[in-house]
RNA sequence: GGGCGAUUAGCUCAGCUGGCUAGAGCAUCUCGUUUACACCGAGAGGGUCGUAGGUUCGAGUCCUUCAUCGCCCACCA
């Protein structure tokens, strides 16, 4: 009676979920998050090892709160990680973060703002350092997090995408492809925030509706007869172009026209003379010209305009720069425009046009502008140097891994999108103008200026150069790219105390280290590591990531260690609030992981994550399901306190004895003995098939199903008389007891890749009983 | 404009290679139980699987049309 009472008190009615955070710690202090301890266990109970199981964790960006897609992941990637450790698999769960340059620049800006400080009076290296450190923290913030959800990585091999040792495998990466032409230099527009003073990628820029003018604008031709021609056909001497941004009009170095558009086709070829500016310009054709937009004829602006570029570059046009970094007027233009800022200068021309009758009308319209997704300030296309990637044969590698199997993506439609994606792939710009980030490890000789001089003029030598100028040259004029900061050029004829060796200033895209991830963390191609983990099994990754980073790592990996970096890409789909609108701060809709794991667990919205979160799909939060798991969650706990508080002690050698006896029918195949083993070893064969093509819905679904419908309401519920009727120590009870013992020791075991803490904690229970050994974390399932 | 996907019970969604008398969770209703668990049990109602065609012995499942919705990319002079 009395041990009874004790034991009730050991096992509350309820599992409470706050005693997960004591079971992660004695995972991690068992050291079984590493794989050799795994593989050492694993040989000293004689077990089978078979090939590692690896995935390199995605890595969240180190600036924030992780949210409940990022827990979703690392449910996921968990799974299958906990799943091959016990399917015999000395498993690698590699964990790390990203130090996502551009957007934990412009968070960490704006800190720096709200204290009254901003980047530029703290110094490129002082930034740097400072925030260094501020990702340095929310990285522990986040850590505490993905050990909160369960996640058995292996924290000895933590890595930080600007670590050091990461940092040379890169450089050596963009060294090797430099060698191999691969990567150049090369002219194109990008996005220049005025106010931040930084290019952006698209993807930093948002559209925003504004209010703007539309102004129709004449270029009378050079030739008179022309003028005549179309003022019979136009109705006025000219080609008259409409612009919502007249100031660029003094960077036009075209007019073009759709071919197809009867009212120009005899003006192709025929030169305007450009107002103000007073530049001979051609009327040029191109398809890419909207017949129906404006007057059918476009102002082309190499320089300040995205689809002018396109033209210009089809076209050979001159790209001329009239706007600065800081969006002022700037270059070969007439004096009286130089520094005015971009509106100041379309008001000025707008004037000067009208007073030469050149300005037809202007409308007042609402369109939509590319602003600064930071500061929501009107971004500015201007022309620059960019480093890019040749990815063209890269991706033709990545599409042959897909064709032949050797990477699959789950679900297939993504799969098609990404085999789309390489079929269509455009060059990579992997530079950017910031300062958090890794440099570019490339140094000018003689400085950026005069290599940027000679490639804008190809004709022209360094002499020219110096002529132009006036200073004296400090270096060859080319380009040394170098894991280490050289010493010398080898082409500097000068005296090496002239020679200067200047720095790039730009740093990588983030998707260039991040897109090295999965043989960068294991010590790239020459570490031990790769040696053994690489290539890994699975990719497990959010879907609107596909080609951003997926994608890369694909192109890189093969191209860096001649095998395609995972087996598998199994994408998981985005998190949701409950009315379908996407969590966000602005919204203030979002729900934090720490949230749900006080109110239900971490078991409890694991499994909701893989009954509801399939792959390629959405999914809406509702609480309501996380709560229904919950009660399983209970149910599995109060199963388990039901047997354990119905056998008594003295029972336990007579039951050890039987468990061994059963668990050596259950390896021989031999359980004709008992209907209820036989099911319980089909269906846990049916699960490890489903864990083994990944579809997590089913075998969640079928835990539950065959736990609580089957061996609660029914195995359970069939037993309870015979075992309270029995006398303590009969056969009866004793044979009882250990079937249902038995079973339940190996639905835990199939149910913890899914929910690890309810069956740790179990398991304990029955180790403490004598029932068990060790940690289930390690058990081999089957 | 290009690409990918979705449309099945009140809600959120399963249903792989065609065999379903169409399932689950939550919600609803009825009854029961308070010595494993009310975070329980037994049971019930609820769907012509978006539309129109086609292939087939047989279609929620394959093909085509249309409609509606979503996501990604490009672009908007």
């Amino acid at each position: 009676m009395s041990e009874k009472q004790d034991k009730t008190k050991q096992m509350e009615s309820a599992f409470d979920a706050s005693t997960e955070e004591s079971l992660y710690k004695l995972w991690e202090e068992s050291g079984f998050f590493t794989p050799e301890n795994v593989e050492k266990y694993l040989k000293e109970n004689g077990n089978e090892i078979k090939k590692p199981f690896t995935i390199t964790l995605p890595p969240p960006n180190a600036n924030g709160q992780l949210h409940l897609g990022h827990t979703c992941g690392y449910s996921f990637q968990d799974a299958m990680g906990r799943f091959n450790r016990m399917m015999g698999h000395p498993t690698l769960l590699l964990p790390g973060k990203d130090h996502a340059s551009i957007q934990t620049e412009a968070v960490f800006s704006r800190i720096l703002e709200e204290q009254g400080e901003n980047k530029w009076d703290l110094g490129r290296d002082e930034f740097y350092k400072r925030c260094y450190e501020f990702c340095m923290s929310a990285a522990k913030n986040a850590q505490e997090q993905e050990k909160r959800i369960g996640l058995s990585a292996d924290w000895s091999r933590d890595f930080f995408t600007l670590d050091p040792r990461l940092n040379e495998i890169i450089n050596e990466t963009f060294f090797e492809m430099f060698k191999d032409g691969l990567i150049y230099r090369g002219k194109y527009i990008i996005n220049q925030c005025p106010h931040c003073r930084t290019a952006l990628a698209d993807i930093d820029t948002e559209r925003k509706e504004m209010p703007g003018i539309f102004a129709y604008i004449v270029y009378p031709f050079t030739d008179e007869k022309d003028n005549d021609l179309a003022e019979k056909k136009l109705g006025q001497r000219g080609i008259m172009i409409a612009t919502t941004r007249p100031e660029t009009m003094l960077a036009d170095t075209a007019v073009a026209v759709n071919p197809d558009d009867d009212r120009y086709k005899e003006f192709v070829g025929k030169k305007v003379m450009l107002p103000v500016a007073n530049r001979e310009i051609p009327i040029i054709a191109d398809e890419a010209v909207d017949i129906e937009n404006g007057t059918g004829a476009l102002k082309v602006t190499p320089a300040h305009s995205p689809i002018d570029f396109d033209i210009g570059l089809t076209h050979n046009l001159d790209v001329i720069n009239v706007i600065d970094e800081n969006g002022h007027m700037t270059g070969e233009i007439p004096e009286r425009f130089k520094g005015m800022e971009t509106i100041e200068c379309s008001k000025a021309l707008v004037k000067e046009l009208e007073e030469m009758g050149l300005l037809n009308k202007i409308e007042r319209i609402k369109h939509e502008v590319t602003v600064c997704e930071r500061c929501q300030t009107p971004i500015e296309p201007i022309v620059s140097y960019q480093w890019f990637v040749d990815v063209k044969p890269l991706a033709e590698k990545a599409l042959e891994a897909i064709r032949t199997g050797k990477t699959i993506v789950i679900p297939d439609g993504q799969q098609s999108a990404l085999i789309h994606f390489f079929e269509n792939i455009k060059p990579w710009c992997i530079s950017r103008q910031l300062w958090w980030g890794q440099r570019i490890p490339v140094w000018y000789s003689g400085g950026k200026k005069l290599y940027d001089w000679l490639q804008d003029n190809p004709e022209s030598t360094i002499e020219d150069w110096e002529e132009e100028t006036g200073d004296k040259a400090k270096g060859s004029g080319k380009i040394i790219a170098s894991l280490d900061k050289p010493e010398n050029d080898p082409e500097w004829k000068g005296s090496s105390m002239d020679l200067w060796l200047e720095e790039e200033s730009d740093i990588f895209d983030t998707w260039f280290s991040s897109g090295q991830w999965p043989f960068s963390t294991l010590g790239g191609r020459e570490g031990e590591d790769f040696k053994k983990y690489y290539p890994t099994q699975v990719m497990e990754t959010a879907r609107d990531i596909l080609f951003w980073w997926v994608a890369r790592m694909m192109m890189l990996g093969i191209y860096k260690t001649g095998e395609t970096p995972f087996a598998r890409v199994f994408l998981h789909g985005l998190i949701l609030a409950a009315d379908g609108s996407k969590m966000s701060k602005s919204r203030n809709n979002g729900v934090a992981p720490a949230e749900v794991f006080k109110k239900y667990g971490a078991d409890a919205l694991r499994l909701w994550y893989f009954t509801d979160s399939l792959p390629g799909s959405n999914t809406l939060l509702q609480e309501e399901k996380i709560k229904g798991n919950r009660f399983f969650i209970n149910k599995i706990w109060n199963a388990s306190r039901f047997i354990l508080l119905n056998l008594e002690e003295s029972e336990i050698p007579a039951l050890r004895s039987r468990l061994e006896a059963i668990d050596n029918g259950w390896k021989n195949g031999d359980l004709s003995a008992s209907e209820i083993l036989m099911k319980t070893k089909e269906h846990t064969e049916k699960i490890i098939e489903y864990m083994d093509q990944l579809r997590f819905h089913l075998a969640a679904e079928s835990i539950r199903e065959f736990f609580w419908k089957y061996f609660c309401d029914i195995c359970i519920e069939d037993t309870k008389n015979e075992i309270k009727g029995k006398e303590i120590g009969s056969d009866e009870r004793i044979e009882s007891l250990a079937i249902l013992l038995y079973v339940l020791k190996q639905n835990l075991k199939i149910m913890h890749p899914l929910i690890p803490y309810i069956t740790e904690a179990v398991w304990q229970e029955l180790t403490k009983a004598g029932l068990a050994e060790g940690f289930i974390m390690v058990q081999q399932i089957g």
